[in-house]
DNA sequence: GCTATTTGTTCAGTGGTTGAATTAAATGAC
DNA sequence: GTCATTTAATTCAACCACTGAACAAATAGC
């Protein structure tokens, strides 16, 4: 049976500190330089880098590579005199994660190996809305088994997944509340549970976690692009949604349900929203707000469609979508100027279906920034597209996994 | 000469971890412990309580007992069978923090202990606007000096300070812009040069630190009052700051300036702010704003008097005053709104001139939150008046001090 | 007074890091 | 071609801090 959880305890790192932690610790610090590193770097070069002697370095990076985490790369042509350094990298072979989205008109599954590179990747576009979410997961499960072989097949073993989806989710994996796909309340653990396991428990991770999409979009990003440590990721799908980066992780709020910013309110007596409030975000800058805003409301584009028709259009210089993306963009720019004075971020990373549409959005958005932010003049905020696709969530997801292990690999290693 | 910082780095936990930093983290872990016990903990309870053994643990506490940071209490009265336990305390006279404060219309000084007591507080009432920097800065340390002489005549060693003000420090100290104070790029660190200092670094951090005078505050009801680890600050003084409290740590931002709150717009399409936005919050619920609204626009009440004749009149039903505090509630409502949809805190702390305002703010607010919030059905969000009184920054900014050496103890004890 | 019970300390043992010495492998000068 | 130089990586005794178990201390109950 799968297991599932959807939120991760913040695990604050004061627990007892052991003595294996000691070890324990310096496996997970070495193991994320390499991770981090630009070229593979030598153990001479980590020694120096993290403060450790070389000795412990040495001792240290043997247990990575037995652990199949570590490779050594090709006998280095470096320039100089002295040894050669013998460079270290991420395996490519050892542990991967598997990635999953359901979205409201695709499925998908992804395999993302150590070294963050994509090794399997599959979508299957269709219509989810009229399907249950049995029947959903279903068909999901069998795309996961696809990947599940094609991983095999490339010698890497599955260490966990993830599993996005376009809603609320609750420390249990549950799925409170998922709109635009039409669900509520439903046990996506126990659904599955009749499905096979897809591998043993890894660091006390159970194999399935369930997160919000827009979480782990903003995750994926945070590790594929070149995000800093603290950036906003605002996905316009159907919905709006949002992930905070904070420090170089992911900001899941109290009870996880950060980043809802769909429902911040933007003009507070505006016409009303479905969730109950009036003049949200989503009411000006949703996708169904664009296209009714462009003249478009009854094309019926499927969802992910209508971005790539918008682009087109903008591309042609349409007045009437230059016009509608033009007021998406001040009320996004409203929205991230109230985040920014709020948080003080230095970038907004622009994606999901607002990703092609950078070019029509930013000029207003960052105006509204320079209007809005008190500290605008002294504190630049960057705003772009996100760097991966449509599927930002399913990537990211699979990123998740393999980013958890190079954070604390010590689960991993006692795997074995 | 005064060494100052505004922001200490986020000092990420991984740092080589070296042999002595098993000691060190230890020593954190068993203070952290003792500081954040109801009643005081014995050494077994501690090895129950933190996984260490019985053994470690006394070697710990050892350790800091000969640094009095730990005092063992009385023999304890305990009840049932076996040798009795030796409780372990906080020390009352060990290290303490200065904590200091410039405001609009005062000078705040107060010395706290390790385990939190307010051992010496002074307020020097005088409107500031008409002073220059330097001569504020230096009836600053006047009240420096003296709270200083009364910690050393309670045998506490002033471990460090931390200087609140209301505006914008960069990250070597000085005030970028300080609006209700008039001041802009103003060297505290240069301008307290003159004046001799207070001690040596403690930990590599220098003897004083600036910070806003906001985020200090919400420091100071962490750890005062029962905040749990998240949470949303809001000090409504002449102008309107909040400190965000994120898993138990103040979140600063990417450059520090995080919680600037009081210029998030309410309407976009407002009165334009002086700080060129338009329908800023401070527009709706600022002091100005409250008391033009309430019809005391003329009174010219000194802004520390303008809350206290606030609350007298709205206990007298005040019509105008019950009104306008009713506008300003919505207008935090519709903010807080927008804030607990972004980052899900269940927690909102209504501190400076708002805390006494609380009873009349807080249904308004509250309505606000369930109207807008997509999660509030399943999260309810509670809001509280600060437990810390008007000078609350003051006393944040000396337990920040002390908060330091209880989460880093190792560079205290290194210094005897 | 004796036993049960819980607290706190002592001490040999061990895991993991340290620092210096040693070996390994390549460059470059003569 | 040989050898000094240089940098990389390993080996090894020493050491630091935690572990686990045995032991001493202190009290309540019988």
């Amino acid at each position: 049976m799968w297991q599932c959880q959807g939120v991760k305890p913040p695990a604050a790192p004061a627990g007892a500190v052991r003595q294996g932690s000691l070890r324990e610790l310096n496996l997970a610090l070495v193991l994320g330089r390499i991770a981090d590193a630009r070229r593979p770097p030598s153990r001479a070069a980590l020694a120096a880098d993290t403060g450790l002697t070389r000795a412990t370095v040495s001792a240290v990076v043997e247990d990575l590579v037995a652990g199949r985490l570590v490779t050594e790369a090709d006998p280095t042509p470096r320039a100089g005199a002295g040894r050669p350094a013998r460079g270290l990298m991420l395996a490519g072979n050892g542990p991967a994660g598997l990635g999953l989205e359901i979205n409201v008109d695709y499925l998908a599954a992804c395999v993302v190996d150590l070294a963050g590179q994509v090794r399997h990747h599959t979508v299957h576009r269709s219509d989810l809305r009229p399907v249950s979410p049995a029947d959903a997961l279903g068909r999901l499960a069998e795309l996961a088994a696809r990947a599940r072989a094609d991983a095999d097949a490339q010698d890497l073993t599955l260490a966990g997944a993830a599993l996005g989806v376009p809603g609320l989710v609750d420390g249990s994996g549950q799925v409170r509340l998922a709109p635009n796909l039409g669900w509520r309340d439903v046990p996506v653990p126990d659904l599955l549970a009749q499905h096979p396991p897809l591998t043993e428990t890894v660091d006390g991770v159970p194999p399935l976690v369930v997160d919000n999409e827009a979480n782990l979009a903003a995750l994926g990003e945070l590790h594929a692009g070149a995000a800093p440590g603290s950036f906003l990721h605002i996905s316009g799908e159907v919905g709006i949604g949002a992930g905070i980066v904070l420090n170089g992780a992911l900001f899941r709020g109290t009870r996880g349900w950060s980043g809802e910013i769909g429902h911040i309110p933007v003009r507070p007596d505006g016409p009303p929203c479905r969730c109950g409030g009036r003049g949200c975000l989503e009411l000006y800058a949703g996708q169904e707000a664009i296209l009714s805003a462009a003249g478009l409301a009854g094309a019926d584009l499927p969802a992910d469609r209508a971005s790539t028709r918008l682009t087109q259009l903008a591309a042609a210089e349409h007045p009437a979508v230059l016009h509608a993306l033009a007021e998406a963009g001040t009320a996004i720019g409203v929205t991230v100027a109230s985040v920014v004075n709020l948080l003080d971020l230095d970038t907004v990373v622009l994606g999901g279906g607002y990703a092609s549409l950078t070019g029509w959005l930013r000029p207003p958005v960052l105006a509204e920034i320079e209007r809005r932010v008190l500290t605008a003049a002294w504190s630049p905020v960057t705003v772009r597209p996100a760097t991966l696709g449509a599927t930002a969530a399913a990537v990211g997801a699979a990123g998740s996994v393999v980013r958890r292990i190079i954070a604390q690999p010590g689960g991993w290693l006692a795997r074995l």
